[in-house]
DNA sequence: TATGTTTTGACCATCTTTGACTAATGGTTA
DNA sequence: TAACCATTAGTCAAAGATGGTCAAAACATA
């Protein structure tokens, strides 16, 4: 093991075990290992990338975290990773999108109260902005919500 | 349960229970927990919120009290008509609409996963853009579902 | 040597904790 | 009753505790 983020990178999956998800602290990880503590968030952006399967979330201030969950190898999982990856790109009409969410509902997927709100919050009413942006904006929220979905 | 605010909410909410209010000493919390009573304060700014579905009444000096009540509300349409018109305005912070969220999934009128939908959609990493537009189109965004809320 | 990866550090953003100072209320005393 | 005092709660700003970002420096590898 040449380089410490490697390291890192092991002791999080070790401690990980099992389970689902993990919680660090930052500061203390970065304690153990004797490195600066932007080096936790290399090993974090470079490793537990969403390609490998992890998705995270954190806090900052007092009693801060940062978690880290790993994304379920499910039909489903690896269904709507597709889309991620290959259906939603850079940019996404809403017509496109509305496609996908019919297939995601059909799919029991998403329920239809779900698809309502994802329709209304990325509806072009809702995106006041030029169109350009707005697909961007869209596509962005939209690959978010998917992998949310993912773990959740 | 890493800080002490996260303990103190915690034990306020069961101190409640099922019951519509909660009648709490400062002086007495803050030494149950060690800290300073303006921590208590801060405790009830944060979580213990309008928007949360709390509303506070205290009176100083002997025999000194604070009161925490549960907004009840009976009219799901007024209360988000209420939202729309009055809490939620031109711009919309991201913590401003945990918050609202957060009421609105304790009263049932949208679920977790519904809830965790909006909050991905409308996140400042979906949003992707300078911070007073964000806010602007979190605003609009969110009135447009709640309008929808009205009507499904 | 050129290129890509890792390590470090300065600076930023956010949430929590603390404490000094202020305000209100009720009881006691002159 | 007026003045005073003890007992509460409120406000606000500073300090503390976390995590985030970014770019330069160091290192490794082809």
């Amino acid at each position: 093991m040449a380089n410490i983020s490697e390291s890192i990178e092991q002791f999080i999956i070790a401690t990980m075990g099992d389970n689902a998800d993990v919680e660090i602290s930052r500061n203390s990880l970065a304690e153990y290992f004797s490195c600066a503590p932007s080096q936790i968030n290399y090993v974090l952006d470079t490793r537990f990338t969403v390609d490998r399967g992890y998705v995270k979330e954190s806090r900052r201030g007092g009693g801060g975290f940062i978690k880290i969950s790993r994304i379920k190898n499910t039909d489903t999982n690896a269904y709507l990773n597709g889309l991620i990856f290959e259906s939603v790109g850079d940019e996404l009409s809403l017509k496109r999108m509305l496609q996908i969410l019919d297939k995601l509902v059909s799919d029991n997927i998403v329920s239809d109260k779900e698809s309502m709100i994802i329709v209304t919050a990325l509806s072009d009413d809702s995106l006041s902005m030029p169109f350009t942006i707005k697909d961007k904006i869209r596509a962005k929220a939209f690959k978010n919500i998917l992998l949310k979905l993912m773990i959740k």
